[in-house]
DNA sequence: CTCAATAGTTGTAGTGTGCAACTAAGTAAG
DNA sequence: CTTACTTAGTTGCACACTACAACTATTGAG
């Protein structure tokens, strides 16, 4: 490991968070602004939200990354998996600095917005369909880490059933395949989708039905809701 | 981003490499064995090659990675991509640390180690066909990190074609499929073997044979050495 | 009672995979 | 020269899975 002595010039290390979620039949993404102060990079550009590490309140990085999750969104524990770090000489005017990227699938209707201490305003921006496209102009190198993220997510959803945690705890299949279709961005087949996901063993039964003006549909939650979530193959096409 | 001043304590940014090969027939991890200096940790201990980030000369993670391979190996253009990274008060006695791990893929023909400044020595070491089991014990967390680089390379092999950076630029797809074997630690069915990686066009034929004491084979390599290589769909079963 | 709407199932054609046998092309030995 | 051996590479088939589309089921509204 070490080659030069700990008192080395050491990089700024933060921990920076991508909250997804889906509102409005839109994939959306939390942003915060960043504060007006003199000595403050970015004063009022959007950013993810995220912060330094506090050596002495986190025990290790994904501890961090609950705390500020915690600290925006008052959200305890829903999906958070480290998506990577990104560092270089230039992404902070401050100095060397690397930032410990961590992302969030939250459901929509269980939050509660809150600007963290150097935000004056927290809120969600539609991701456009096709691409990144968030319409403003982020800080620091947020743009390429939310690109990143993006591309992550996707890529998962194929084989995965992550976008789940995306849904309140009881869902129906209809709800589930909608909110693939949102965050894939593309149509999928009925059948093919529900033999998938069913025998794939990951959600289960609840004894309850969702009512509307039409036939009640059933009622599923995801079996662990702390576990990987991995199928095999991957998702099919247009419906 | 920023919460508090950047004068906080920070805490120890180190960068640390898993570099796999395949020597005969079996997967292998590059290890250094640790100085046996009084102020430094976990003395004439086994530890992944790395160290701290240089903040005048590594303008980025990756390059200071690829300087750390090279350092090591000799190598300049492998495949290299980031593991994730580990950060906690305890892994590092000397105080809250992160590490930035890499891995790497590396031909084992075109290697010479070379121990590094901290390192009295570097070897290749074995990993057991099923599980982790370097027989050492690792220095820091190094064995847990160990183990989520294994994981990593067997998940992604099952729908890549990352194991062709592990053989020499020309290969046969006889030599190819080994390899796959070899890291996968389970046979492959030849003609599906073939179709797959041949449809998938991510190598192409050279206009050259090996040959031996029987048929030659056909000599490929892989068409961008840069590129992802991601193909469609997983591996098939035993042979 | 009928209609609209969504839930959920069934059927079929086509594609990809697992498995195994087969052919091809060289070297080496007698 | 011929035969045997070895590895390269192909072919064929049964089976499973998927895409696509049509069908049935169950409710509330009017």
């Amino acid at each position: 490991m070490s080659e030069k002595p700990p008192d080395f010039t050491k990089p700024y290390s933060t921990v920076d968070l991508v909250i997804f979620t889906v509102r409005d039949d839109a994939l959306s993404v939390l942003l915060v602004q960043r504060a007006n102060a003199p000595d403050e990079p970015y004063p009022l550009r959007w950013a993810l939200p995220g912060g330094y590490i506090d050596v002495d309140r986190d025990f290790d990085l994904l501890d961090c990354a609950k705390r500020k999750l915690k600290e925006k969104t008052s959200l305890v524990s829903p999906y958070l998996e480290q998506l990577g770090s990104f560092g270089d000489r230039e992404r902070d005017p401050r100095g060397w600095s690397i930032t410990q990227v961590y992302f969030a699938l939250v459901p929509s209707s269980e939050i509660r917005l809150q600007a963290g201490a150097n935000a004056i305003d927290a809120r969600w921006f539609e991701i456009g369909s096709g691409e990144t496209k968030v319409r403003e102009r982020l800080a620091f190198d947020h743009e390429r880490i939310l690109t990143a993220a993006i591309e992550r997510l996707r890529s998962k959803v194929e084989y995965t059933s992550l976008p789940a945690y995306l849904l309140p705890e009881e869902f129906t299949l209809s709800e589930l395949q909608h909110i693939f279709e949102i965050v894939l961005a593309r149509r999928l087949d009925k059948s093919g989708f529900r033999t998938r996901v069913l025998d794939a063993g990951l959600i289960t039964k609840v004894p309850r039905v969702r009512r509307a003006t039409n036939r009640p549909a059933q009622l599923y939650r995801l079996k662990d809701r702390s576990a990987p979530l991995v199928f095999p193959r991957t998702l099919g096409a247009k419906n």
